[in-house]
DNA sequence: GCTGCTTATGTTATATTATAACGTACCAAC
DNA sequence: GTTGGTACGTTATAATATAACATAAGCAGC
């Protein structure tokens, strides 16, 4: 039997090298920035940098603490400022149901992203399937509905949080 | 052309019956909980009244200030513990995006609702596809993840606040 | 280099949502 | 009428988020 595990995505599989996705996201956001004009200050950076550090979505004040523990003044605006910095440009979602805010994996492409929350461990995997969003774009159409926003949050557990 | 609003749930009919809806929705909820001996006590039924007086959700503190009205003494406390009664029950939700709670259309059947929400005259309206659920199951299921619950919350223009 | 404009951040205060902890009342079973 | 459980009352506080205004930093045009 072949290792399932190979076609999770990296939140999913403890063994990824996670210092490579924070590299990843942080360049790529970097890029981003600099070809939309969008200025990633030093403390968006950092808020960015806080939000990567796990697959785990990050609450406000757990940044607000981090930041503090750098030494940096801060208060909630300023904390929630950066946030709406990097929702605008797509660079972190804010998971509904956790009040609590993760990195995008996909920022470069326009999508409405899913995310798998797992109960035990607190990892988030996004997805992006079609299947998901189409379905509910038709089921929207059927009502005249017009979507922006798609929230799909689903809760559970996660493949290495349940006995094999 | 047909008039295509007679097939949209009653949420999104402005010209529906809505007084019907409430006592469909108290008399459902009356029988559930007595086929399940769980009490539906006074203030759980006023509660479940207040949510159900319009198809838009309501907040915690906005039920707390109609109890006051009522001339009841109410503690937020109160709200809450009654909200999760009628949540367990599963004869509200609660919509993650708002942080409000509205009633369910279908409290006899297990489901899976999704919601779409009105950003402009606020209204949800409760769907239940098979297309949407089966589809985050499926992809769930590939990422051998257990899914024990699913938030759907799709933002965007109804019908009834568009152009025509 | 200045000026003036815009954007970003600092700061104070408060709003909004939710829960912890403990006490009291009701009610049904024995 | 006591016991035990469930619901509700009450006080306090936690956790999340924003309003409003002050200051600073970057930057374009001169």
């Amino acid at each position: 039997m072949a290792r399932k595990k190979d076609k999770l995505p990296a939140a999913m599989r403890r063994d990824h090298d996670h210092a490579r996705c924070i590299e990843e996201a942080l360049t790529l956001a970097a890029e981003l920035c600099a070809g939309r004009g969008a200025r990633l200050t030093e403390l968006r950076l950092s808020v960015l940098e806080f939000v990567w550090q796990s697959h785990a979505p990050l609450g406000a004040y757990a940044i607000l603490d981090m930041l503090s523990a750098e030494g940096r003044r801060a208060m909630p605006p300023t904390v929630y400022r950066a946030l709406d910095f990097l929702l605008q440009q797509k660079l972190i979602h804010r998971i509904a149901s956790l009040n609590a805010y993760i990195g995008c994996i996909d920022p470069g492409r326009p999508h409405s992203g899913q995310h798998l929350i797992c109960r035990l461990c607190g990892t988030v995997a996004e997805v992006d399937e079609e299947a998901i969003s189409g379905a509910i774009a038709a089921s929207a159409r059927a009502l005249q509905f017009s979507v922006e926003r798609q929230t799909v949050e689903v809760t559970g557990i996660c493949v290495n949080c349940v006995p094999d």
